[in-house]
DNA sequence: ATGCATCGCGCG
DNA sequence: AAAGCGCGCGATGCAT
């Protein structure tokens, strides 16, 4: 049974989902659902208004309901944490739209348009209902609020069904597992220890201030900080190029080289640099605390995820949180753990992405390696000094071998390369010569012939799609009128392509420029993203693991399962992870993973 | 007050 | 001619 549905609930300018998390909303002592409308299969839709809805509600077998909402996070949280009641199956045509059209808007007004162009009567209701602020309605503002739920009720199962056909099974099948992470929350939090660590990080931002002297506003604006440096310490405050605006600016970051030089330069100021530093890291602070404003009462938390955030399928994060980037080592993490009597289990596909890469450019010598279980970094690393590199012996070279994996086979020149070294983003910080940075960049690019020939072969594939009748298969891809149409049914987008100025360009957001390095990492994004939802589908559905999955951070997912017999639970999981899709059989998957009460690898 | 662009920084 | 890519949130500073 499909059940579409779209609850009208009570918002004013300061209880509304613009202001509000979805959890902050529905819990609002205010929050009030005014009606619901409702259409069965292809029935009628019905209002239902504030005294009917829950009678409305409680009278459908939610056992046998598919919902179908615009943006179902928000109605199946009110179904499953408000009404109580759990849907078998969901679908959400707000994600559906995100999948079939990449960084366009989701609104059910601009679905509307972008799916019924020539239909004027398909348009959501514009003219405003005042029911902003009314607690009560009357009943004109009433029947006036059903009319247009219905409208959008009726709009949603119009796009439901223009979209369904275009949408493969798997991807409606992650879409549910999306929702259910948000809706039906299984991660519970550790309260105390999140009410500790935000404790501990207010009191030790407010010493380090105290301590030197200085008003925190100074200390957390850019300018104000750079002026105080220059007039109160006498000092020259270091300026970069930004590379977006290419203006000259402050280098006040925790990770700008000149500032931390300035730091080292000048010990006698460090309460000055570490009131800055804490003044800056008030993130953990309201990170902590959101953690603790999403919490349940039944100590649950839901997981927000965007589903298709990336025009690349990758998720993002949503609801003012983002748990595919908390830090590795932070305190929110081990406050996230598993029921009673469960465990979390993390396992993720080591290397994807480089596999990936090396699977679509046909390095048969890379291949191998992966297969043989060989370490990748220490081997550029051993080409790269000319002498063998081993991960125990040589862990500073071996990370000069993992930065040119990562970033090289994208295109990445010489000067980036060289000041990723010099940021010591993935290792200790490295000097490099701009000499010796063209010489690892061509050592890479010529080891790997192969990759760079990538680069050109898809920029050129794409290019040709300009011409409307250019239609190409290769590798599981689809070349075809600015798509490159991709083996689970979904496609890369690039809209409007066209050469401009000589550059491969399309529109997004904005307008944007293209070229092999960058086409080439959009397609290993996306072919990963499909393994790794594969495996979480294979997962979820395996009855005999009796998993939950609760989290995917890109080349990971995140899942509960009963504490009993772990080792062979993550041995399950591990093969699911390695197998390979049908369109790549011969590409070599590796997966690791472990287990704990808390997420915390 | 509120929205938008920009930067910084966390993750992959 | 040259280019690692993909996100979201918090905060600032400016525009409305």
């Amino acid at each position: 049974m499909l059940v579409t549905l779209d609850f009208e609930t009570y918002f004013d300018t300061k209880v509304s989902l613009s202001k509000l998390t979805t959890m902050d909303y529905v819990r609002h002592e205010k929050f009030k659902v005014w009606g619901v409308g409702i259409k069965i299969d292809d029935g009628p839709t019905e209002w239902f208004g504030e005294d009917e809805a829950e009678v409305a509600i409680s009278e459908i077998d939610w056992r046998q309901a598919t919902v179908i909402c615009h943006n179902t996070p928000f109605d199946g949280y009110i179904l499953t944490r408000y009404y109580r009641v759990t849907p078998a199956y969901y679908i959400d045509t707000a994600a559906m739209s995100r999948g079939l059209f990449p960084g366009q808007s989701a609104r059910l007004k601009d679905c509307a348009i972008r799916c019924f162009p020539d239909d004027e009567t398909m348009r959501k209701g514009d003219e405003l209902i005042d029911a902003k602020g009314i607690y009560d309605l009357d009943p004109e503002t009433e029947q006036a609020l059903g009319g247009y739920c219905i409208q959008d009720v009726d709009l949603t199962w119009a796009l439901y069904q223009q979209m369904i056909d275009q949408m493969p099974q798997s991807e409606m099948d992650i879409i549910d597992l999306t929702c259910r992470m948000f809706c039906e929350p299984k991660l519970t939090v550790d309260l105390d220890s999140l009410i500790a660590f935000r404790d501990d990080q207010i009191a030790a931002s407010e010493k380090a201030i105290n301590d030197a002297g200085i008003d925190r506003k100074i200390l957390s604006s850019n300018q104000q900080f750079a002026e105080y440096i220059k007039t109160d310490l006498g000092l020259v405050p270091p300026t970069k190029r930004s590379p977006t605006t290419g203006k000259n600016i402050p280098a006040l970051g925790k990770n700008d080289k000149a500032f931390t030089q300035m730091q080292r330069m000048y010990p006698e100021h460090e309460p000055i640099w570490a009131a800055r530093k804490a003044v800056k890291s008030r993130i953990n602070e309201t990170r902590a605390q959101r953690f603790i404003d999403a919490a349940h009462d039944d100590g649950t938390i839901s997981v927000p995820l965007r589903y298709y955030a990336a025009h690349t399928g990758r998720f993002g994060g949503t609801e003012k949180i983002n748990m595919q980037n908390m830090p590795r080592n932070s305190p929110l993490r081990k406050a996230l753990y598993a029921p009673k009597g469960q465990l979390v289990f993390v396992a993720d596909l080591s290397n994807i992405e480089a596999r990936m890469l090396a699977w679509l450019a046909d390095e048969d010598d890379l291949l191998e390696q992966f297969r043989n279980g060989d370490d990748i970094y220490s081997n550029l690393a051993t080409k790269i000094y000319g002498r063998p590199i081993n991960k125990t012996d040589d862990p500073t070279e071996r990370f000069v071998g993992k930065t040119a994996v990562l970033g090289l086979g994208y295109g990445m020149g010489a000067a980036k390369f060289q000041s990723t070294l010099e940021a010591g983003a993935m290792g200790p910080p490295m000097k490099f010569t701009t000499e010796e940075a063209f010489d690892v960049v061509n050592t890479y690019r010529s080891t790997y012939s192969g990759v760079q020939l990538l680069w050109s072969k898809l920029e050129l594939k794409l290019a040709n799609t300009i011409n409307p009748s250019y239609d190409e298969h290769w590798h599981g891809l689809r070349f075809h009128r600015g798509k490159i149409h991709l083996p689970n049914g979904m496609a890369l987008h690039y809209n409007n392509l066209r050469y401009e100025g000589g550059q491969l360009t399309y529109d997004s957001r904005a307008t944007e420029s293209t070229w092999g390095g960058r086409i080439t990492e959009n397609v290993v994004q996306a072919l990963s993203r499909i393994i790794v939802t594969d495996s979480m589908l294979r997962i979820q559905q395996d009855a005999s693991l009796d998993a939950q999955v609760v989290l995917t951070v890109h080349d990971e997912i995140v899942l509960i399962s009963q504490a009993n017999n772990p080792d062979a639970t993550m041995g399950k999981l591990i093969a699911h992870m390695c197998q390979p899709p049908s369109w790549a059989k011969d590409i070599p998957l590796d997966a690791e993973g472990g287990y704990d009460f808390s997420y915390s690898k």
